[in-house]
RNA sequence: GCCCUCGUAGCUCAGUGGAUAGAGCAUCGGCCUCCGGAGCCGUGAGCGCAGGUUCGAAUCCUGCCGAGGGCGCCA
């Protein structure tokens, strides 16, 4: 598919070489936002120019006379523009053959790129503490995490999608007596937990049991369930206090010990993360012998790089000041600072239409994901979240995202794909059933709109290389509302007809294999986002009859 | 005070160093008997401020202003 990007390379680079240039090692080609400056642009003479020693449009027109010796394949016209660039015209028969690659990799291939080259890389996100429900924040981390682990799958990484339990510590002890306060009709301790949650699961909990390990089951399968509900499993559960079991944080301490990063003071063991880039040094085991957050969290990161060769944690904002930290602590132990990846998601603010959500009917002074989730569904939930950087703070409208309509993006482009499956029912009706594509007039695809739909499938491929490695899985929802965007414009043009009265049979077929080119697309991009692409938007009477 | 993220149209947000900065909503003006109904086409309006690097900066660097978050032997 990338083919057309080779050929004009190639062309360009013959043409430097012959004016006696040595072409940089990749000629910048891209495909310009303004479309009278043609189909393709290189800034070739711009960016050699002053290795050739003469200006930028000069060393332009004495490329494009070489150029013309040899005209690359559907190039209909090329121009000088600009401070320097060279335009490409092109037939659209160059999209013809982007049609035919599209169908031929189908929906499991369309789009897959070796970005990645198999390299193994754990993705972990959620990493709640197991002491009450996920909020909306975790909602967004957990829709990232595992939209950027898809995504990742489709550049050719080996991906584990993993999560981190914090069973162990201070705030498990404090979540258990919650529970036994509430249990006994008192109210938790200063500092425990307050939230209605506490109540209602106080009351599930059988008179026998552990408090601590009842609560930890209730509230792990309450995340595991409203994860689920968002079509997010995970490959690893990976206990903290596991860490303690097994002996791999004392091994871990031990190694930073050998590796002489650690010293003593004030009764406490200090890692000199100052030696790796921290603004301090930081305490490993405080002066009553319990360990930090940090020294688990160094064991479990050890671990992960003896399982994959790069590492993605998803932190909210809240925790990046301890990047810096735990990045030290890896080179300390011997890794690449640059393969333990931090992405970091901005908070989200709850919105329903103009007014501001703060408060969980449950969870005290957080909305519970599972509200969110239960009142916009999953579908809604996870395109909503991905629709934006998560360098940005969000505002999710709750009412904007359940809405079912057109100015909803995720009904908007899902409704793309059930528009086309309509069409090509409609057209089955009408007696047309798809030719074989080598019998395919695909030359007929010439309409603004179609060629529209047709660059916008091109450009699908490259874009998810790019997400991938941006780590933005939101560039693919961008890109995939443009398709849809592209799609309704022809659907909607009433010259673009698939099946009609003065739609000759031949285009009909064309245009079937547009279609389907389109709904790989499309298909390809929900399900990265993990959303579903509905044959139907709604059913009616006569619907339900089948 | 230091660190991180952000600042783009009236609003919510996109924008891999390229030419005239995009989309949705809202405004205004057209169109829609057709495959499926919540549409389609067009219009106006913007890069927080000041420097710097570059042939070229919303994008990279510095400073300032503003918003949010973080700076524990908490997790």
């Amino acid at each position: 598919m990338q083919v057309i990007i080779e050929e004009l390379t190639a062309a360009l680079r013959k043409a430097a070489k012959e004016e006696g240039l040595t072409p940089p090692d990749t000629i910048g080609l891209e495909q310009p936002a303004n479309r009278e400056h043609g189909d393709w642009s290189s800034n070739l003479a711009l960016a050699t120019s002053k290795q050739a020693g003469t200006n930028p449009r000069e060393l332009a027109t004495r490329l494009l006379s070489r150029l013309e010796e040899q005209r690359p394949a559907h190039v209909s016209r090329m121009e000088l523009a600009g401070p320097g660039f060279i335009n490409f015209h092109l037939d659209a028969s160059w999209l013809h053959g982007v049609l035919r690659a599209v169908v031929a990799d189908g929906v499991d291939t369309y789009g897959r790129n070796q970005l990645g080259a198999g390299r193994r890389i754990n993705v972990e996100f959620v990493s709640a503490n197991p002491t009450g429900p996920l909020h909306a924040g975790h909602g967004r981390g957990a829709v990232y995490g595992d939209a950027l682990a898809s995504l990742l799958e489709w550049c050719g990484y080996g991906v584990t999608r993993e999560t981190y339990i914090n069973d162990r510590g201070v705030q498990m002890q404090t979540y258990a007596n919650s529970l036994a306060a509430r249990a006994a009709g008192e109210t938790p301790a200063e500092g425990g937990y307050m939230g209605q949650y506490i109540v209602d699961w106080a009351r599930e909990m059988p008179a026998d049991a552990d408090p601590l390990d009842w609560g930890y089951t209730r509230a792990l399968d309450d995340q595991r369930d409203v994860l689920g509900l968002l079509g997010i499993e995970f490959d690893v559960w990976f206990s903290e206090q596991s860490l303690v079991d097994s002996g791999a944080l004392d091994r871990s301490l031990q190694t930073l010990r050998d590796r002489g990063v650690i010293f003593e003071s004030e009764d406490a063991v200090w890692l000199r993360s100052t030696d790796y880039g921290d603004d301090k040094d930081r305490v490993l085991v405080k002066s009553d012998g319990e360990y930090t957050y940090l020294t688990p969290d160094i064991a479990y990161h050890a671990d992960k790089f003896g399982r994959a060769d790069e590492l993605v944690n998803v932190w909210g904002a809240d925790h990046h000041g301890y990047i810096p930290r735990m990045k030290a602590a890896m080179e300390a132990l011997g890794h690449n600072r640059e393969d333990l990846d931090v992405q970091v998601t901005q908070l989200v603010r709850l919105m329903r239409g103009d007014e501001e959500v703060k408060l969980s009917k449950r969870a005290g002074d957080i909305v519970e994901l599972r509200d969110v989730v239960e009142e916009v569904g999953p579908d809604a939930t996870r395109f909503t979240y991905l629709l934006q950087s998560i360098d940005s703070q969000q505002t999710f409208d709750l009412e904007a995202a359940a809405a079912q309509g057109m100015d909803n993006p995720v009904f908007y482009t899902q409704m793309a794909h059930a528009r086309i499956i309509n069409i090509v029912k409609k057209a089955a009706g009408a007696g047309f059933e798809r030719v074989d594509i080598a019998d395919a007039n695909l030359s007929l695809l010439t309409h603004e709109r179609e060629v529209e739909l047709l660059r916008a499938l091109f450009s699908g491929p490259g874009l998810i290389e790019v997400a991938g490695r941006e780590r933005a899985p939101h560039r693919v929802v961008g890109w995939v509302r443009e398709l849809a965007g592209a799609f309704h414009s022809f659907y909607q043009n009433n010259d673009c007809y698939v099946v009609g009265d003065n739609v000759s049979p031949e285009l009909t077929q064309a245009r079937l294999w547009l279609l389907e080119a389109t709904r790989i697309g499309l298909v390809a991009g929900l399900t990265l986002a993990g959303v579903s692409a509905p044959d139907a938007m709604w059913h009616d009477e006569t619907d339900e009859d089948e």
